[in-house]
RNA sequence: UGGGGCGUGGCCAAGCGGUAAGGCGCGGGACUUUGAAUCCCGUAUUCGAAGGUUCGAAUCCUUCCGCCCCAA
């Protein structure tokens, strides 16, 4: 079968091709290019720039596969970046990457794979889909290598995503994806493993996104929960909830960030008993199954990347909202943050914090 | 110019004759395909100033400087 790879220039990603080669299918390379290369910026992030596109395409000669460069400036800058500018201009704490996958990786590439005549888009993310006969339904499960499983940035898939998803790496661990790299001699082998925001400079949010909206750099007051006067802020937009480091305020004892309260400009800050949240309400829900519960639902939610799953129970109030109630409090539940719902290794859904 | 208390790194703060705890903050690192958190390392040759006593003082004495409280 003809399958597209979306390929970032790492590891997994190049790994994810030559799977799918030594399966037999018929590999296409594509990289996206989602931002302008011209200033020669190589401190721009670790996804995507010149350089790695070239360790695409290199891969791609390697495993003789043909490769194409895709530009999705555009498409980027409309989705991915102005949601991650108009979150944090909005006081809530943006995950680009689920966006990304969401509207790119799985929308706009997809519609190149099927110009392509391609039947489906593989990614080199740790998660697996199968696809359920009793239920006729995708599933989405978490990676077999728990610590790098990265299911919880796919929660917005759906069951038409799904049915055009592979992920070929999603079973192994990450050394035995290294490992394999290094057997077909890959020169992207021993690439260190990519973090942070691939189109923030230097890891610099802040004055990223204060060049994207006008006016954001607004200090304020740093107050505690009774209101008295801590400190000053920077500006809403370089705070998150749960945030300790960084404020600038010296008290008996560590003090976290509790809320952003964008209406009056104020950052909320408290001892981290007070961070402890045990319910939340969840916006823009994706049920994998594409079925509402209409029972309350038991099952264990994550709030974060790396953050242990909590038992849980969710009740769908809407279409595409929920509210849930955790059997013990979690730190720092954060809006514009994702909730992902699982049962066990499957994802049932998730939605984005309120 | 009556009485009492206090001045230790950016902040808070131990120590009260034996050669500067700790916390906060800050800096660096580890971890990490979001932001955080977490963890590790670092952060005062010096204790308001100047003299003195002592083998030895931030710790005792003297003077000065600066705060605060109570009286009036």
């Amino acid at each position: 079968m003809r399958v597209v790879v979306a390929m970032s220039g790492g590891v997994d990603s190049s790994v994810a091709a030559s799977l799918l080669v030594e399966a037999g299918h018929e590999v296409i390379g594509l990289s996206m290019q989602l931002y302008d290369q011209r200033e020669g910026d190589e401190r721009f992030g670790s996804c995507c720039s010149l350089d790695d596109l070239h360790d695409a395409r290199r891969v791609a000669g390697v495993l003789g596969i043909p490769h194409y460069i895709v530009n999705f400036e555009e498409r980027f800058r409309q989705t991915v970046v102005a949601n991650f500018v108009g979150e944090y201009a909005a006081g809530r704490t943006p995950i680009p990457c689920v966006h990304c996958n969401a509207d790119l990786k799985f929308a706009s590439l997809v519609e190149r794979a099927a110009d392509l005549d391609a039947a489906a888009v593989a990614t080199g993310h740790y998660a697996r889909v199968t696809f359920d006969e009793e239920r006729h339904r995708y599933q989405l499960l978490r990676g077999g290598d728990a610590e790098k499983d990265q299911s919880y940035f796919l929660f917005s898939l759906t069951q038409d995503q799904l049915a055009h998803a592979m992920f070929p790496v999603g079973h192994l661990h990450k050394a035995d994806v290294r490992a394999h790299a290094a057997r077909l001699n890959l020169s992207v082998a021993d690439k260190p493993d990519s973090h942070e925001i691939c189109f923030v400079p230097e890891g610099n949010t802040g004055d990223f996104v204060e060049r994207q909206v006008d006016g954001l750099a607004q200090a304020g007051p740093i107050v505690d929960s009774s209101g008295r006067l801590l400190g000053q802020h920077r500006g809403l937009h370089r705070y998150t909830v749960g945030q300790r480091k960084g404020l600038g305020i010296s008290t008996k004892a560590p003090m976290y960030v509790l809320r952003l309260e964008p209406v009056d400009g104020r950052v909320v800050v408290g001892p981290r008993e007070e961070l402890g949240g045990q319910t939340l309400t969840a916006s823009r829900v994706n049920w994998i199954d594409g079925v509402v519960p209409t029972e309350a639902v038991r099952a264990t939610a994550r709030i974060r990347h790396h953050h242990p799953d909590a038992p849980a129970v969710i009740v769908a109030t809407s279409e595409a909202s929920i509210s849930l109630e955790f059997e013990s409090p979690q730190m720092a539940i954060t809006p514009g943050q994702a909730v992902v719902f699982y049962d066990d290794d499957e994802v049932l859904g998730g939605g984005w914090i309120d």
